[in-house]
RNA sequence: GCCGAAGUGGCGGAACCGGCAGACGCGGCGGACUUAAAAUCCGUUGCCCGCGAGGGCGUGUGGGUUCGAUCCCCACCUUCGGCACCA
C-alpha cells in the first residue's frame, strides 16, 4: 500500500481539460476537405436545437459516433465530424414572448452555452465547420435554394386548409400535440382555416422515395417511410351525375378505389364536404341540412374526423349519380370519412365489401349487395359483415357479364372494360402529400417574395438575397407572427414595375434548414453559392449518419425530398443523402418519461462530469446496453465503470504494485511458468483485439467494453508477478490504450504519453496512432476444452489438443469415467459433432 | 384496428450462423487491509433439493420441428414506438 500511495492518482477533471485544448492546438479534428491522399469519411450526427441545456441524452448520442470517427482516423481514413445548431424554430419565440427578448439573442447565448458543454464531451468535431441555421449566411442559401426551386415549378403557392389555434393563430402540425389534437402552449383545441401556403412539390418524388436500393438503413425506418408515403395501386372509375329538377346532370363524379372488381356492388356514393361538386348537387330542400353538415364538419377537430370508431355521420344531397357498368342510378352523400385530400375526394361505396361503407349503409338503411364471395359460397345469404378477403377462389356474383369470374381476374378485365369506354384507367394513389411549407412565423427564414398588386408574385432578385429578418421586434404579447406588422420589413417596391408591394410574411418550415445543412458544412462560410460542388462530389452522400428514429417519416423524408429536388435544379448529382444510417435509441428519465424541464427529469451531465470525468460518462453510456435500445436513465453502475478506468490507470503506471487482500497477489496463476504466463497474456490481448475490432465496426459498444474489462482482468491477475512490466505484458498495455482510445480520448492519451516520457519518448497524441493489428499467431489456441452432452444435456467437458480428429476426440470422450457412469452400459445410437464445438451423445432412454 | 420493435437472474444486459444460458457490470453475501469508516483488493452469487458428489427446474405463455431451441415455425399474452375512416 506504500507502492499504491507512490503513484499519482487518477484525476480526470485535470486531465481532460488540458487534453482538450491540447488537441485544439494540434488542430486535430480540423479536417484538411482538400486532402485525396486517403479515403474520406464523413460522419454526421443530427444537429441539435439550442434548447439552451444539454442533456445526458445529447451525450449518449454523440459518444458512439465520436468513438466511430475516431476509429475510422485510426484505420487511416481522412474523416470529417462536423457540428451545428438547428437554431430557427418555435421555444425561441416563446422565450422571446415571455421575456421580451429577441429570439436571436436567446438562441445565440443558448448556443454559447452548449458550445462550451459539447465540448466538455472531448468529442473529435471539426468546429471550424459549425453551421448555426439562424445566421444570413446559412438562411440566405435557403431562399436561393426556394426560388430555384420556383423556377423549377418544385414549389407553388395554394390555398388549403392548416391547423388553426384560435388564440395563437396558425400552428405547424408538430404544434399540435395529444389525441385531443389541442395548440401546445395554451391547451386550445385546433380547428382548420383555410388559407394560402407554399408548398414544395415533393410528391413527384414519390414512386422514387420508395427505392432504398444501395443505402444501408435500418428496417424499421424504411418501413415507416414506405407506409408514410402510401402507395396504393388501383383504378380511377368515372361515375355521372344524373339529370335532376335542380341539376343539369352529366358532369363526370370520378372516384378512386383499389377494388374496380367490387364496382356492381356500389349502391351510393359519398364525396368529402370540401368536394367541389357538394354545392351544384345540393337539392334546394336538402341545402339547410347540408350547409349545417359543412359546418359542424369544418368546425370539427381532426381527431373527431379520424376516430376510427366513431359513428359514421352524413347527409344526402339529393342528387344521383350513374354507375358506368350497370347504369344503376345511386344516391350521393355528402360525409366526414371521406378526405378530401386523399384520391379523388369521392368514392363509390361498396358495403358488401368495405366496413367504413358497410357501416355506413347500416346506419343509413342502405342497400347491401354482395358481389365477390368464396367459389362455394352462397350468393343471396345476407350479408353480415363486410367480406373484404382476398383469395384465390373468389368470384363475382351479381355482376352481370362478369359474373362467375375470378375476381383477381375480374378487375383488370372491369379497368380494360371502363378504359375502353373511357371510363376509368388504371392509377396510383399515394398518401405523401406535398410538402406545407409555409410559417405564420417570425423566427424562421423569410420566403423570398413579394406580392405585387399589378405583377402578382414577384420573386426577390438574386442579388437582393438575403431577405433579412427585422433586428427589431414586437411581439405585442401574442403569437401573431410580427413580421405582418412591420411595415419597414413589409412595404417594398415590386422589382419588376417598382410599384407599392408588400413583401411575403410567411417564414419557411424549420424543416428545411436541416434538409441541407450536411451540405453547407464542407463550405459553411461561401458566399457566392449554398455549396462548393468540387468538396460536394467529393464528400457527399454522408458515409454515416445518426440520430434518433423519432425523425423517420420527418426530417430523414425532408432530407431525401430536397436532395433529389437540388439534384434536379442541376445542383447536386446524387439522388441519396444518407449511405448508411443508425437509429440510436432514447434516454428517457429516471421515470421512464421524455426528459424535459417542465417534468423535472432532466440529467445534467455537468454534474456528472464534475465527479467521474468525461471518459467514465461516455464509456457508461455505451456500456449501458445497445445502443439502438435507449431507456430510462440510471446512474447505478456508473461507478463499476469509473472504477475499470482506475483499474486502467493503476495497469499502465503501476505494474508492480501489490494489492493487500488478494493472497495470491504477486504469484503466477498455479501451473504457469513465465512463459506460459506471457503467452497467456499475448493471447488475451490479440483476442480481444480482434473482437473489440469487430465490435466498433459493428456498433456493438456495450460488449466492446465489456472485452476491454475482461482484459483489463485478467491483466490485474499478473500485476506484481516476474511477467508484469515485461514485454508481453507492455504490448497488452499499449494495446488496451489504443483500443480504448477511441472511446475514452482523455485517459488514453494521458497515460500513453506518461509512458512515453518514461520511456524517454516526445509527447505524441494516441489519437494520431493506427489501429493495431491482431497477432493471429498470438492469438491462436493450444488447446480447446470440448462440453460433453448425453441427450442434449451437458455431463462433462474434456481438454483437447486444437487440432485433434473427430475419431480422436470420441474415443477420448466414450473413455472417460464420467461418460461411462453417465452411459450406464449403453451405447451410443448417434454421436453428433457440433462443428467441434460440442460432443452430443444420443442414447436410447432405458 | 393496422405496421414495427421487444419480453432472459434482484437490476442493466451477454450468448454474432440452431450447439456450454446468464459474459461484463451493478447490487447482495463472505473475506483481506484498517483503531474505525471510506477507498482498494480477493472470493462467491439463477431458482429448488442435497452435508456432499450430484440431481431437478429455468430465456413471457401454450404447442411444434430438431440429436440439440433464448434463436426456427404456429397460436396467444404483455410492454414500447409509429400510423390511424387513405377508399
Amino acid at each position: 500500500m506504500t507502492e499504491r500511495a507512490r503513484i499519482e492518482r487518477y484525476r480526470p477533471t485535470e486531465i481532460e481539460p488540458r487534453w482538450q485544448a491540447r488537441w485544439a492546438e494540434l488542430g486535430l479534428y480540423r479536417t484538411d476537405l482538400a486532402d485525396t491522399s486517403r479515403p474520406k469519411f464523413y460522419a454526421l450526427t443530427m444537429y441539435d436545437y439550442p434548447s439552451g441545456d444539454l442533456h445526458i441524452g445529447h451525450w449518449y448520442a454523440k459518444t458512439p459516433i465520436d468513438a466511430i470517427a475516431r476509429f475510422h482516423r485510426m484505420h487511416g481514413e481522412n474523416v470529417f465530424m462536423p457540428i451545428g445548431f438547428d437554431a430557427f424554430g418555435l421555444p425561441a419565440e416563446n422565450a422571446a414572448i415571455k421575456n421580451r427578448v429577441n429570439p436571436r439573442t436567446w438562441t445565440m447565448a443558448n448556443i454559447d452555452k452548449m458550445r462550451s458543454q459539447l465540448r466538455s464531451m472531448g468529442a473529435s468535431f471539426d468546429w471550424s465547420a459549425e453551421v448555426v441555421t439562424c445566421e444570413p449566411e446559412y438562411y440566405r442559401w435557403n431562399q436561393w435554394l426556394f426560388l430555384e426551386f420556383l423556377k423549377a415549378g418544385l414549389a407553388y403557392r395554394q390555398k388549403s386548409a392548416v391547423d388553426w389555434c384560435p388564440n395563437d393563430g396558425t400552428l405547424a402540425r408538430e404544434q399540435v400535440e395529444g389525441t385531443d389534437r389541442h395548440c401546445w402552449r395554451c391547451g386550445a383545441l385546433v380547428e382548420k382555416r383555410e388559407l394560402d401556403q407554399w408548398y414544395l412539390r415533393v410528391t413527384r418524388y414519390a414512386d422514387e422515395l420508395l427505392n432504398f436500393e444501395g443505402l444501408g438503413w435500418p428496417d424499421p425506418v424504411r418501413i415507416m417511410q414506405t407506409n408514410w408515403i402510401g402507395r396504393s395501386e388501383g383504378a380511377e372509375v368515372t361515375f355521372t351525375t344524373a339529370p335532376s329538377a335542380h341539376h343539369p346532370g352529366g358532369a363526370p363524379l370520378r372516384v378512386f378505389t383499389t377494388r374496380p372488381d367490387t364496382l356492381f356492388g356500389a349502391t351510393f356514393m359519398v364525396v368529402a364536404p370540401e368536394h367541389p361538386l357538394v354545392a351544384s348537387l345540393t337539392a334546394p330542400e336538402r341545402k339547410a341540412e347540408v350547409d349545417a353538415y359543412l359546418a359542424q364538419a369544418a368546425a370539427r377537430t381532426e381527431i373527431d374526423r379520424l376516430a376510427a370508431d366513431r359513428e359514421k355521420t352524413g347527409v344526402a344531397l339529393g342528387a344521383d349519380a350513374i354507375n358506368p357498368v350497370n347504369e344503376a342510378r345511386i344516391p350521393i352523400f355528402v360525409a366526414d370519412y371521406v378526405l378530401g385530400s386523399y384520391g379523388t375526394g369521392a368514392i363509390m361505396a361498396v358495403p358488401a365489401h368495405d366496413e367504413r361503407d358497410f357501416d355506413f349503409a347500416t346506419r343509413f338503411g342502405l342497400p347491401i349487395v354482395k358481389v365477390v364471395m368464396p367459389a362455394d359460397g352462397d350468393p343471396e345469404a345476407a350479408v353480415a359483415s363486410a367480406f373484404v378477403e382476398h383469395s384465390a377462389d373468389e368470384v363475382l356474383v351479381n355482376s352481370g357479364t362478369f359474373s362467375g369470374r375470378p375476381a383477381g381476374e375480374a378487375l383488370t378485365e372491369i379497368v380494360a372494360w371502363l378504359a375502353e369506354r373511357d371510363a376509368g384507367q388504371p392509377t396510383v394513389t399515394y398518401r405523401l402529400r406535398d410538402w406545407g411549407f409555409s410559417r405564420q412565423r417570425f423566427w424562421g427564414t423569410p420566403i423570398p417574395v413579394i406580392h405585387c398588386e399589378r405583377c402578382g408574385i414577384v420573386p426577390v432578385p438574386k442579388g437582393d438575397l438575403p431577405v433579412l429578418l427585422p433586428d427589431t421586434v414586437d411581439y405585442a404579447g401574442s403569437g401573431v407572427n410580427p413580421l405582418t406588422r412591420d411595415a419597414a420589413f413589409l412595404n417594398v417596391s415590386c422589382p419588376t414595375c417598382a410599384g407599392p408591394a408588400q413583401r411575403e410574411s410567411d417564414t419557411m418550415d424549420t424543416f428545411m434548414d436541416s434538409s441541407w445543412y450536411w451540405f453547407r458544412y464542407l463550405s459553411p462560410h461561401r458566399d457566392d453559392g449554398p455549396i462548393d460542388p468540387a468538396l460536394v462530389k467529393r464528400w457527399t452522400p454522408v458515409d454515416q449518419y445518426t440520430g434518433g428514429a423519432e425523425h423517420a417519416v420527418l426530417h430523414l423524408l425532408y432530407s431525401r425530398e430536397i436532395t433529389k429536388m437540388m439534384r434536379d435544379i442541376g445542383l447536386v448529382e446524387q439522388d441519396e443523402p444518407f449511405l448508411r444510417l443508425f437509429n440510436q435509441g432514447q434516454i428517457l428519465g429516471a421515470d421512464g418519461e421524455r426528459m424535459s424541464k417542465s417534468r423535472g427529469n432532466v440529467q445534467d451531465p455537468d454534474d456528472l462530469v464534475a465527479r467521474y470525468g468525461a471518459d467514465t460518462i461516455r464509456l457508461f453510456l455505451m456500456f449501458m446496453g445497445p445502443w439502438d435500445q435507449g431507456g430510462p436513465w440510471s446512474s447505478t453502475g456508473i461507478g463499476g465503470v469509473h472504477r475499470f478506468l482506475n483499474r486502467i490507470w493503476t495497469l499502465a503506471l503501476d505494474p508492480n504494485g501489490l494489492e493487500g487482500g488478494d493472497p495470491d497477489a504477486g504469484k503466477l496463476p498455479p501451473g504457469e511458468d513465465a512463459a506460459r504466463a506471457e503467452r497467456s497474456i499475448r493471447m488475451a490481448a490479440h483476442r480481444t483485439l480482434r473482437v473489440v475490432t469487430e465490435e466498433y465496426a459493428g456498433f456493438r459498444f456495450n460488449t466492446m467494453v465489456a472485452h476491454l474489462m475482461e482484459l483489463a482482468n485478467t491483466l490485474f491477475r499478473y500485476r506484481g508477478t516476474e511477467v508484469a512490466a515485461g514485454p508481453a505484458w507492455n504490448e497488452a498495455i499499449g494495446l488496451i490504450l489504443l483500443m480504448l482510445a477511441p472511446a475514452a480520448p482523455h485517459i488514453s492519451d494521458e497515460l500513453w504519453n506518461r509512458r512515453r516520457a518514461a520511456s524517454g519518448a516526445p509527447e505524441s497524441s494516441i489519437h494520431l496512432e493506427a489501429w493495431p493489428a491482431v497477432d493471429t499467431s498470438a492469438s491462436a489456441t493450444e488447446t480447446r476444452e470440448v462440453p460433453i452432452q448425453v441427450n442434449g444435456k451437458v455431463r462433462d467437458r474434456v481438454t483437447v489438443p486444437a487440432g485433434i480428429d473427430q475419431a480422436e476426440l470420441e474415443r477420448l470422450v466414450l473413455a472417460r469415467d464420467r461418460i461411462r457412469e453417465v452411459l450406464a452400459g449403453r451405447t451410443p445410437e448417434r454421436v453428433i459433432h457440433a462443428g467441434g464445438r460440442l460432443v452430443n451423445l444420443v442414447v436410447r432412454e432405458p
